[in-house]
DNA sequence: TGCATGTTGTGCGTTATACGAACAAATGTC
DNA sequence: GACATTTGTTCGTATAACGCACAACATGCA
């Protein structure tokens, strides 16, 4: 790709918008300017030009993002065959299991969630697709990983801020590369508590018909209600069906 | 605004990212020239750019989304306080009506999901935070669209497709504003498979503490589980508590 | 093979944008 | 109320993007 290939003023505008993410609020030009690290002028042009199309209110002093910048987001999981490939599978593993099941594909050192089937909501924090979390302590986040050469892997926990959000959760890098071993060798991944205290879950691979990994799903309960050892004798094998069912339909 | 305070490219780039939703599939160069109206050279350097970005894949020949465009999606999200609200109100009631509960807003002449919580699936499209119905056949939209005033309402049904997606579908503007001034007047709307057949759902206006309509909320059952006259009574007064509650927390 | 059709990549003159700084207007502080 | 600080806006200029035209390549068909 030439140098002229790439369309900056694009590139900064989406800056601008993901810099929404992080404050959980409206945000002034300054603001803005600040999370991007872009000239205010820049800034400002891009939150007028966004103000324009109609995917920000702006009342003279803030901006917000508006419902309609969800469009860009489902343009994604409407035109992409996985999501969509993915959920009737999911609604039915949920409702055998009587649990909540997730799908999420890697994105650098986080997980996204592309589809979800609740059945009641078991975490503080609200998924929906489009939500991530980090992948080094999440199940589907380990299967993910494992899946990479170990070389890639540890790239990527490299990268990663490994904090411990519970006293359960494994942030030493040697620990979590022996249990991506494991986790290759058994083919399934279990957290207990790791992410948030009294949540557990099991997660496998999503493989297509050449047995390349391109996402995960999971059973996500209360520790509550069954111990993490306990879950593969009890999920497992509803995992294991999906997955077998999603490899003949992925290519 | 001047002139000058719109950055043309930032807008052509998101033209771009949205034509990915109507196709559903991934796209090369020309087809998405063909979609956008743009030139194939301009097209070229977003697509380009989107892939340098990392929220597209690049094969030589054709352009996909990667998920790292639910970010975009997920700002608005994370970032308005409203989602955040209403989900957990959204819980309660979905789990008391055991019927799925969805929240969502005006945009246009469409409604859009922003949040959800889903007993099991009575549709068979695939709703989420994003997904978009057209907002004269669907029982939010009626609450929202009786919310404005009458000439606003008229300008957004004119602007809209008003197609018959099945025989009990309303597609007359008098027979449809009358209907608004009826919910507008009993203070909520029912839709009896006017959408999907076996479909019927009930919804209410979700109002701000100054009487504000700012967004809807409705509990969808199929029509073999309960009839449609059947709906006010067994489920208006659940979706009165949770928009009063809602009412309480909103400014 | 030869022709027609369609697609992608590139060079170039014109036009529009981003940059940085300087100015103006709030905002906060003592 | 005066000062200091932050924020929003304007402006001239270097630079980058735009759209057109053309070349290169692939594909389908007779």
């Amino acid at each position: 790709m030439r140098e002229t290939d790439f369309v900056s003023g694009f590139a900064r505008g989406l800056k601008v918008i993901e810099a929404f993410e992080e404050t959980r609020q409206r945000l002034s030009i300054a603001e803005a300017s600040k999370l991007t690290g872009l000239d205010r002028a820049t800034v400002r042009r891009s939150l007028l030009t966004l103000a324009e199309l109609g995917y920000a209110d702006y009342d003279g002093k803030f901006f917000a993002l508006t419902p309609k910048v969800l469009r860009l987001g489902h343009a994604y999981l409407s035109a992409t065959p996985l999501p969509v490939l993915i959920q009737p599978h999911l609604d039915q593993l949920s409702e055998k299991a009587g649990q909540s099941a997730s799908a999420s594909v890697l994105d650098n050192t986080e997980i996204v969630y592309i589809a979800r089937a609740s059945q009641r909501r078991v975490m503080s924090i609200n998924l929906t697709p489009g939500s991530r979390l980090p992948a080094y302590c999440a199940s589907m986040g380990r299967v993910l990983l494992a899946a990479l050469p170990e070389t890639e892997a540890r790239a990527i926990l490299s990268r990663t801020e490994l904090r411990a959000n519970t006293e359960n959760t494994k942030t030493d890098v040697e620990v979590l590369v022996a249990e991506f071993r494991r986790v290759r060798e058994q083919g399934y991944a279990v957290i207990d508590q790791e992410l948030e205290i009294g949540l557990c879950s099991i997660a496998v691979p999503v493989e297509n018909d050449r047995g390349q990994t391109i996402a995960a799903i999971n059973i996500g309960a209360p520790a509550a209600h069954l111990s993490a050892v306990d879950m593969p004798a009890r999920y497992l094998p509803l995992l294991k069906n999906t997955q077998q069912a999603l490899r003949l339909v992925l290519r």
